[in-house]
DNA sequence: TGTACATCAGTGAACGCGCGTTCACTGATGTAC
DNA sequence: TGTACATCAGTGAACGCGCGTTCACTGATGTAC
């Protein structure tokens, strides 16, 4: 057995609390942001007392970077390959598109949490989510340099093209949120997103003319 | 004299009095978010009484609609003609991230304003944000319809690169302002900011081919 | 297997504090004549 | 110009309420033997 982790019952009783938590303040911070979130109102949703909290997190900023980690943590294997193949044919593009459109719909309030609180009041939030798009950064930038469009590409235009990749992926999914549950409004988001891909896309070839 | 509006010194009081409760409010939204501001702060602040307050505002969000229009309000006209000339040369889109940097360097109270209430909390702000930054895009298409470099666009794709731009141009104000005083930092990013807005430009180009 | 002790996730009472909002008010400014 | 009344920006006391944090606790789970 661990010596840092409890052991059997009681550990997963503890996680379970744990992810209650998380998954409460995930739903509370639809309609509001992280640095009015208060640790009772987070308690009462899971139907603990206020001081159980202290045993999963220091405070709400710390229950924050929690939340960064679940959100992003798991996701860079999927979008190093996903969002660097937005640079090739039109179907490629849309697979890219698809991909963002599922992960706004499979987990909606993640994709909400982060979009707000990337510039949002609370500062270590912020940070944690700044270093997570960095690195996502780095690996589409990574994975770019291998495809063969890149040839004769420096590795600062390649961080450049893909900075602009993770924004894009960033402002794409935060506009299918704001579009609703109207299929008509969210076919019409996804479709800019994919014209603007596709110059994006025109441009990245005519680089090095 | 109007009926709606006061007379004189009692008018103008009151005005001072207001700017100064829209004032406090920006430089504590400095470190905290709108949707956990709260009225005797800003108060305190200014130094009147919390019932002043309800003089000047019907609560929070209302104040912070009315920061909305101070910041986004008088920016048209510059960014209408600023924005539209990225598409051209490199001097062109030099000029363009100036204005942008100039901007923030002014204002980033009001900048840091924007970009953290564009995703925020509070509803109605993000609607005021949202509602300014689509008259932004539709005016900077219009700008760019005029261009000769968009014969034979179609007013669907000149939204769409309209919309490339002004949220390029939130992203690249963001990123200066995080990136704090040092020179060579903010140099940087302004520095990517022109070879992102350089890639689109090459991709606008080609769009029609 | 059984027993005796240790651990620790969650409890519940208590605290001091600042919040938003109400209300009747004051006194400088504005208006009518 | 002077006077009498109206307006209204800002005041200050009071309210009930929920907040974050402390503390000693309980009792189920874990460990040693």
């Amino acid at each position: 057995m661990s010596h840092t982790a409890g052991t059997g019952i009681r550990q997963a009783q503890k996680q379970k609390t744990r992810q209650a938590l998380l998954d409460a303040a995930l739903l509370l911070l639809e309609e509001q942001s992280l640095s009015s979130l208060g640790l009772r109102e987070v308690t009462r949703a899971v139907g603990v007392a206020p001081t159980a909290f202290y045993r999963h997190f220091r405070d709400i900023p710390d229950l924050g970077v929690a939340l960064v980690d679940e959100a992003l943590g798991s996701l860079h294997a999927t979008l190093r390959t996903t969002l660097a193949a937005t640079g090739d044919s039109d179907e490629r593009i849309a697979g890219a598109v698809e991909l963002i459109a599922g992960l706004v719909h499979a987990y909606p309030a993640h994709v909400r949490f982060i979009t707000r609180e990337r510039h949002g009041g609370v500062q270590v939030v912020r940070e944690a989510i700044g270093a997570q798009l960095g690195l996502f950064v780095r690996e589409v930038a990574d994975e770019l340099a291998v495809q063969p469009e890149s040839r004769g590409w420096e590795r600062d235009d390649l961080l450049m093209l893909a900075g602009l990749y993770v924004d894009h992926m960033v402002m794409t999914a935060s506009a299918l949120l704001a579009a609703g549950p109207g299929e008509e409004e969210r076919e019409r988001v996804a479709r800019t997103a994919r014209r603007q891909l596709r110059l994006v896309s025109l441009g990245r070839r005519h680089w090095l003319d």
